[in-house]
DNA sequence: TAATATACATTCATGCTTGTATGTATGCAA
DNA sequence: TTGCATACATACAAGCATGAATGTATATTA
């Protein structure tokens, strides 16, 4: 039983990121042999290596497949409704709460998002191949910050913050508190800490740079 | 040639660790085997398993050398001259952010806390044996919030803040701020990102909350 | 000073993982 | 319908890494 359709090999191919990002975030990416990965999946090492080269090539792939569509959405959140001139433009603040709101609501909803940034956070040692991430991920980081800024002059543009605000400064401040939230979001696996009140978390941090 | 003195002996355990850190901080956790950190000490696997059971006691020896004295030190910073009615007594609000810029600073100056803390936020897979670690630092966090807290209560008793401001989601939020920023700082390792503006990104978030 | 515990070094057996090489049956194109 | 490429499964060789067992020379103690 071997050699199926182009669509039933795609299907493979999904089962087997799938497969890897379960097998990794239970037993992180370096205790977790491709043998492990192919069993989870149904299918034998042959089939893994047939489809990616190796277990850092899969571990992208899986990675890309979850944080490509998220970097897709969030200019759409943040960025939506910019022009304040334009009637029913969303106030500043509230877009920025209501996009890391969103965020938050996407790991409580979605298991495959909420497994990724496990695995990314607390799961994969970055050295060697898997260096590189973090730069990437410092890179985007930069790319929200800038976003949070543009947003913040906007707001004080509207007088919506107080006046000896830099909206600069409010957006790394805003970068560095919802990092943190994440990181320990993450963290928080019973939810007694950070994962249960996060919407008021975020709810006091927007209400604290509020005229 | 064998068989030291006690002191000898000490003196080997603390290069072993010293080593561990080391080759853990390059290659990750993971991938350094014993007999790398043995070699890097100058000695052999022997003297590993005797002094410790395995990579894994290792691991939690290293770690404690840096963060026991650091929870220490944590409570002088903070709590120092807690009483507002004492004369010299610091300001609450720059008594948070003398906190703050001590912990970046002791990153800055010493490389085994530098290397530790890189260590447990990016080279470090938290599963199995290692996932209970998780659990002692949310537990330390949940300690340094409610120490927060009470700073900031004291300071809105003195009629710092801002008169919306409640003091537990001051804690929450400089908790979450600062942990942002320790993630950050760490993997920003050419420091064109935080490490070179850390003083002023924490000036700015307690300049946020006066007044 | 003899006996014992210490502080390692060396050796060995075992298992796991990886990468590759090979086998194979089927979809698809000419 | 032949032939080739595809989509895997199976088999093989090699390299660590671990843990335990053993060896050994020297502190330490009685």
């Amino acid at each position: 039983m071997v050699r199926k359709t182009k669509e039933d090999a795609e299907i493979t191919r999904q089962r087997i990121i799938n497969a890897a990002r379960e097998v990794f975030c239970t037993k992180g990416v370096s205790r977790t042999s491709l043998d492990q990965i192919a069993t989870h999946a149904g299918v034998t090492r042959g089939a893994v290596y047939w489809h990616f080269k190796n277990k850092t090539e899969l571990f992208h792939a899986m990675r890309e497949q979850v944080f490509l569509p998220l970097f897709d959405r969030m200019d759409d959140t943040l960025l939506a409704n910019i022009d304040p001139t334009k009637p029913g433009a969303i106030d500043p603040l509230a877009r920025i709460e209501h996009f890391l709101l969103e965020t938050i609501n996407a790991l409580n909803e979605q298991q495959e998002t909420r497994q990724t940034y496990e695995i990314m956070m607390s799961k994969c040692e970055y050295v060697d191949e898997f260096a590189t991430v973090l730069q990437q991920i410092l890179h985007n980081c930069s790319g929200i910050a800038e976003k949070y800024e543009t947003i913040y002059q906007e707001a004080k543009n509207l007088d919506l913050l107080h006046p000896n605000h830099d909206p600069k400064q409010l957006a790394v401040d805003t970068h560095l508190f919802f990092t943190g939230l994440l990181h320990l979001w993450v963290k928080d696996s019973d939810g007694t800490h950070f994962r249960n009140q996060a919407d008021e978390l975020i709810a006091a941090h927007i209400k604290f740079r509020r005229k």
